[in-house]
DNA sequence: AATCTTATTATGAATATACATAATAATTCA
DNA sequence: TGAATTATTATGTATATTCATAATAAGATT
């Protein structure tokens, strides 16, 4: 292990174990060099992680102090849904509801950032596991950004793969809510009355345009969302 | 903005834009150094840090090339209940239900990695947002790891502040799922018949240690999370 | 004592340099 | 021709050095 990294991590223990609280200051970097037989430099890298990763806050002349969190950030990996299904050890499908040119909802004209009467792509597919509704997909896609949404019937590629092949880097927001099913949820999810849904809405953007809305619905005794590290 | 800042936008500009695609072989540091004016140490930092966020891969000598997503990392920020009801404009307010030692069932029990006959601290309490129950928490301490719970009422302060007092950089685990509301949750939430509800749970651990596990239950029609940056 | 000025100090950042290491390409030899 | 060896190359890491900058402390001035 490099260095700064071996620094870092005893560093990172200190805090961990207690040994300098919130609030605390941290010694300054020449001395922590000398304690470790290293250079400024070194110690300035191992440093600068930590505040990358919001352990530590630094300023200059004032040092270095352990953050007081009240906060704690957890991370998500989102996979596209056969990844999901099959890295479950289940079977995927999919299957193709309904496409087509629409003037969007108020509420989805909004999402989109758009501008008057805006015609957008909709597409409502499945995505089953082993053969049981898993996701129902609710989408709208921004033709002024990606017009060769136009021209691809998404009967065998879902859009959620064949956005990400053309448009790799956007940016993305996320909302998870639970709901009760609405009609077109059960229907297509083969859901009871009254019964609970995870949804997962998406909205993604490039350059601060908006490329596409989305809904997820899963039926919630077979969805949840785990965060890692 | 600092050079290898700079540099690193202008390169991930240049990945979003499509320019490189995934999987495309980036210029080398040394090519790209003579591009900016600068030298190979500090485009090092540029490419390392776009490394270190996913959006290239190193290999020496092989080179840096775009990583070909499949999945998109989302972060969220968990901060504690009254900080988020505050934020948002609303008034506080917290009840301790009950508190007192037990032994903990089968699944907490695993949870908290428990070695046969554990007794931990159960308490269950209710916080408000102006008036209205918001989330409902039923919480397991491991009084090994933590055993000044043992002397704390709870009656004025809620578990979760306390801990992040004492236990401040612990590392945890969270998962969010949907449900139809259980009795108590109906009780305590003051939900009808079939309500949803939206439900947090986290391990928490220090040191390979599970310090707590707590459910967090919210009627749904209250409660989302969003994704930031 | 209050305010202004100056010096000091810790971090921020860039560069030149040196050497390590892993992957690939080129070469040699059986 | 195929396998083994060597050279090349791009990245990985550490260090010394230099200068910048912001916050604080110390001192001078009114």
């Amino acid at each position: 292990m490099p260095t700064y990294k071996e620094i870092r991590n005893v560093l990172l223990d200190r805090i961990k174990s207690g040994e300098w609280r919130p609030g605390n200051l941290l010694p300054p970097e020449a001395e922590l060099a000398e304690e470790f037989g290293s250079t400024r430099v070194t110690v300035n890298r191992a440093m600068q992680s930590l505040a990358d990763d919001g352990f530590v806050e630094r300023r200059r002349k004032a040092g270095t102090r352990v953050v007081q969190r009240t906060e704690r950030d957890a991370l998500i990996r989102i996979r596209i849904v056969r990844d999901e299904i099959e890295q479950s050890g289940r079977r995927y499908n999919y299957l193709l509801i309904s496409r087509g040119r629409e003037r969007p909802p108020q509420r989805i004209q909004a999402e989109l950032g758009a501008s008057g009467d805006l015609e957008a792509l909709h597409i409502v597919c499945l995505h089953f596991a082993d053969g049981r509704p898993f996701q129902l997909e609710n989408r709208w896609i921004n033709l002024d950004v990606v017009p060769q949404a136009g021209s691809e019937s998404f009967e065998t590629i879902s859009p959620n793969e064949w956005l990400l092949q053309k448009v790799p880097y956007s940016n993305a927001e996320h909302t998870f809510r639970a709901a009760t099913a609405d009609s077109e949820e059960k229907e297509h999810l083969d859901l009871g009355p009254n019964e609970p849904v995870f949804v997962i809405e998406r909205t993604t953007w490039l350059d601060g345009r908006t490329v596409t809305h989305v809904m997820l619905s899963h039926p919630a005794d077979d969805f949840r969302i785990v965060t890692r590290d």
